[in-house]
RNA sequence: GCCGGAGUGGUGAAACUGGCAGACACGCGGGACUCAAAAUCCCGUGGGGGCAACCUCGUGUGGGUUCAAAUCCCACCUCCGGCACCA
């Protein structure tokens, strides 16, 4: 017996040298014939270094990457890091050292660590962000969104974080506030900003959740994120003025109802509009609300305010004039930022109209019950004081009422979205610069092709200040440029694009890091893209995920791309958390895997990662039973290398046969479909019960290994070298299992009694309710539950079960 | 409030399409080996009762459907994630 045992260092180190020196994992993208394109979201490189959330989400996807190579596929697993972004800046500002000196420690101590980590990546295509050479061309995504209309410059109420000192997308404000800042509010201000026209493929990112493979829980916050309503916008004709004010609404069909019209208070209508001697109080009411704290403004528990302003609308289908009322419950971001009130039928309505004391007319009435006391009825019904449509189920009438309003002119049906355009500017330093320029003559140009990248200068002076402006424009070689077509002075654009813009379409430059002269390779995008598999956490699942399927849209569009959808199929996994808190430096429950690495190795961690609970839920980290998965190796490697190679040649008993294949096609599934714990409970039992062989097969070797190799790759190729084949065990195949051997030739069926379990009996497989129940009844404990009474009835499930009803 | 997901031994969890609840591990108890320890191996391990064979209760709570419910239905509680005056 040898005295060596398994050293996971000594072996994990020498693997993946062997790796590196002989480009295992180096896909060659021209020639492959059956490429399956593996992506993992690359991560922000934190000066702190990997936590075990990244390894837990790159360790799932890595499996899959190798689980598919051993099948035969030719893998691209590609990694890159993504610093740009206010994360990096402000940690940059805190140590008062300049991120472009901050970033390549951080990249390369991730770098560091994923390689310990034993993941099968393609390092010689990572991207940097950062980079020039690849913002080079997140800036000419933006001229050509510019030119084919995509991008637009608009002043716009925008999100603003007094602590970040920037704008944040809506995406960004948690509760009104700061995502980064939880305890700041985040204000509203006017200012011009650049936006991505996301709006105009909101149809298309919701029709095409159909039939894209994503996770369930994923689509559906994508579908509840671009938020489509039906309903129509009508006109209600100003009374003594010209012009009408538009609404949107969903229940055309109460419009008889509409006894009140409310605006936003930021609706343009309203300075017009206003009477002289309200004015005082609409524009103080306005200040408030301008003023008031996000938070408190959607607090949808607070008491209803709002000012009348002094005039009136006609309601198109009574005729009669209705008030006109501002109020912070209606946003001029939402329809068209005016409502018809119909406090009858709507709750907010009805607690604003009880409010103001106006009048609130029932128009629906419900089949078989009385309408609500002290509520509105937001439910379906008979219409009633609606003229013409009394008695028209409400549902119906929804269309004949818009019709009918269409005749005259002033409604037409309309489709609402919730999604909003995406605003990409940033006052802030650490971005790639948005490439355009403002000429007095020529007016607003995109930096054009041949002078990207505009490079972000070096400047030391990058804090944000309280004017709202950028950084950049402190930087007086930057700002100041000449125009590109009259060559007259000229400004550039001082803002900088939203870190989300870079990480939007790194997976299409994955493929052309080779490629100095485009952005990505039209063959090697048609041949790899799109990408197989996508995983990544939920967390993602509204921001990134979504403008990556826009901006795929928009290439498609463009004729850049031959695909629409960037993603085949996309898996969120679950969020690994500790002690029940998600992990975050403040808290403080950040756990570094070097710890563990460094005492069990990297496939003990990776596995015990993976054996922790279902993949897709996540859990919670404890490193409790980390042993149990290091013992479970000790004894893989023990038995590859000590045991198996001292017992006499032979074949497997036909159940251990069995056994066998039961394993081998319980991982090949459970692999498939991410249900990577029991997968590996699955290689422990397979394991135990080979261990337990008196003789060495020349089949479960070869098969174990193989099994075990997506999981603890670095040890599978040392057994598989053990095993006497040459590396590496990813180019081996993966094991078929005999379907025919997954059945065992004998059952064990459960005997019930009025549905309790009484015996069990060991019959052949098949076996008939005859057969079966012949030997159950004539089972002594199965007898005495039996003894005088009747049999009524026997419920017999073939192979499984058997009960028998007594009485 | 709304939309998802979840609640099972001391712990992480497993359970096909409604068909033997607790696989696989951790921990714990006992034993073997050892001068001793570590490592390893073997046995046991949901609660209660019983010397035992066995009996009985048991998947967040309360009802229901069914020969049979962790699984389906109704009502509720708790936790996690997301959204939130969306007209």
């Amino acid at each position: 017996m040898s005295d060596r045992t398994y050293d996971p260092q000594e072996v994990e180190v020498r693997w993946q040298e062997y790796w590196e020196k002989n480009r295992t994992f180096v896909t060659d993208l021209d020639s492959a014939k059956r490429p399956f394109y593996n992506l993992m979201m690359f991560p922000y490189p934190s000066a702190e270094g990997l936590h075990v959330g990244n390894v837990f989400a790159f360790t799932g996807a890595d499996i899959q990457g190798r689980y598919h190579r051993i099948k035969g596929f030719d893998v691209f697993e590609p990694i890159g890091f993504d610093a740009f972004g206010i994360h990096s800046e402000n940690y940059a500002l805190k140590m008062g050292i300049h991120p472009s000196r901050l970033v390549p420690s951080s990249v390369a101590n991730f770098r560091r660590q994923m390689k310990r980590m034993g993941l099968m990546t393609d390092w010689t295509r990572e991207v940097q962000t950062t980079d020039p050479a690849y913002y080079r061309w997140t800036q000419w995504i933006f001229t050509k969104l510019f030119e084919h209309g995509l991008a637009y410059r608009a002043k716009a109420p925008v999100n603003w974080c007094p602590a970040c000192q920037t704008v944040l997308a809506n995406e960004q404000v948690i509760a009104g506030n700061c995502e980064r800042h939880p305890d700041t509010a985040v204000e509203r201000r006017e200012m011009e900003q650049w936006f991505f026209r996301i709006t105009k493929y909101a149809s298309k990112l919701l029709e095409n959740l159909s039939w894209i493979d994503w996770s369930l829980t994923t689509k559906q916050a994508q579908a509840h994120w671009i938020g489509r309503s039906e309903g129509a916008e009508i006109d209600f004709a100003l009374e003594g003025a010209d012009g009408a004010v538009r609404v949107f609404t969903t229940r055309p069909d109460t419009l008889y109802g509409a006894t009140y019209m409310v605006l936003a208070p930021e609706h343009p209508l309203v300075d017009r509009l206003v009477s002289r001697e309200l004015r005082a109080e609409v524009d103080a009411y306005r200040t408030a609300a301008k003023a008031m704290r996000e938070v408190e403004r959607l607090d949808a528990g607070k008491q209803k305010t709002g000012v009348f302003i002094g005039a009136h609308a006609i309601n198109p289908a009574t005729g009669r004039p209705i008030p006109i009322w501002i109020a912070d419950y209606v946003l001029l971001g939402y329809g068209t930022g005016a409502i018809m009130a119909v406090p009858a039928h709507d709750q907010r309505d009805y607690e604003f109209a009880q409010a103001f004391g106006l009048p609130i007319v029932p128009v629906i009435f419900p089949i078989g019950e009385s309408l609500p006391e002290g509520a509105a009825f937001e439910g379906e019904g008979l219409l009633g004081n609606s003229g013409p449509f009394d008695g028209a189920p409400s549902q119906e009438a929804r269309a004949k009422i818009v019709a009918y309003l269409a005749t005259k002119g002033c409604a037409e049906a309309k489709v609402n979205y919730r999604l909003r355009d995406w605003c990409i500017s940033r006052q802030r330093y650490w971005g790639p610069p948005i490439p355009v320029i403002y000429c007095d003559r020529c007016g607003v140009l995109a930096v054009p092709e041949r002078d990207l990248p505009v490079l972000l200068p070096e400047t030391d002076d990058f804090r944000p200040d309280a004017s709202g402006v950028a950084p950049l424009a402190r930087v007086s070689e930057f700002y100041h440029v000449a125009c590109p077509k009259c060559g007259a002075p000229a400004r550039r654009e001082t803002d900088v694009s939203d870190n989300f813009l870079d990480s939007a379409w790194y997976f299409l430059r994955y493929t052309s890091t080779d490629r100095a002269d485009v952005a990505w390779d039209r063959a090697r995008t048609d041949r790899w893209l799109p990408v197989s598999l996508y995983i990544g956490g939920n967390e993602h699942a509204v921001l990134h995920l979504m403008y990556t399927r826009f901006l795929c849209m928009a290439f498609h569009e463009m004729g850049l791309t031959g695909f629409e959808e960037p993603f085949r199929r996309f898996r969120a996994h679950g969020l690994l958390i500790k002690e029940g808190a998600k992990m975050s430096k403040s808290r403080g429950n950040v756990v570094n895997p070097d710890a563990y690495v460094a005492e069990h190795g990297a496939d003990t961690f990776r596995m015990y990662l993976m054996f922790l609970g279902p993949y897709e839920e996540g859990g919670d980290f404890r490193d409790q039973g980390i042993i149990g998965i290091r013992r479970f190796l000790d004894r893989a490697w023990r038995w590859v290398v000590e045991e198996r190679p001292a017992l006499p040649k032979g074949d497997l008993p036909r159940s251990a046969r069995i056994r066998l294949h039961q394993g081998i096609a319980k991982v090949s599934a459970d692999t498939e479909s991410l249900q990577y714990n029991t997968a590996i409970a699955a290689l422990m039992e397979l394991l135990n019960v080979l261990r337990e062989q008196s003789v060495a097969d020349s089949e479960s070797g070869e098969a174990f290994v193989r099994l075990l190799a997506p999981y603890a790759p670095h040890l599978a190729e040392e057994l598989w070298a053990a095993l006497g084949r040459s590396p590496s065990v990813f180019d081996a195949g993966w094991p078929d299992f005999d379907p025919a051997l997954t059945l065992t030739d004998s059952v064990e069926i459960a005997v019930q009694v009025n549905g309790k379990l009484r015996e069990t009996v060991r019959v052949e497989r098949g076996s008939s309710q005859e057969t079966v129940q012949a030997v159950a009844v004539a089972r002594e404990r199965v007898a005495a539950h039996m003894a005088d009474k009747t049999l009524r009835k026997v419920f017999f499930v073939p192979d499984r079960l058997i009960n028998l009803v007594v009485g």
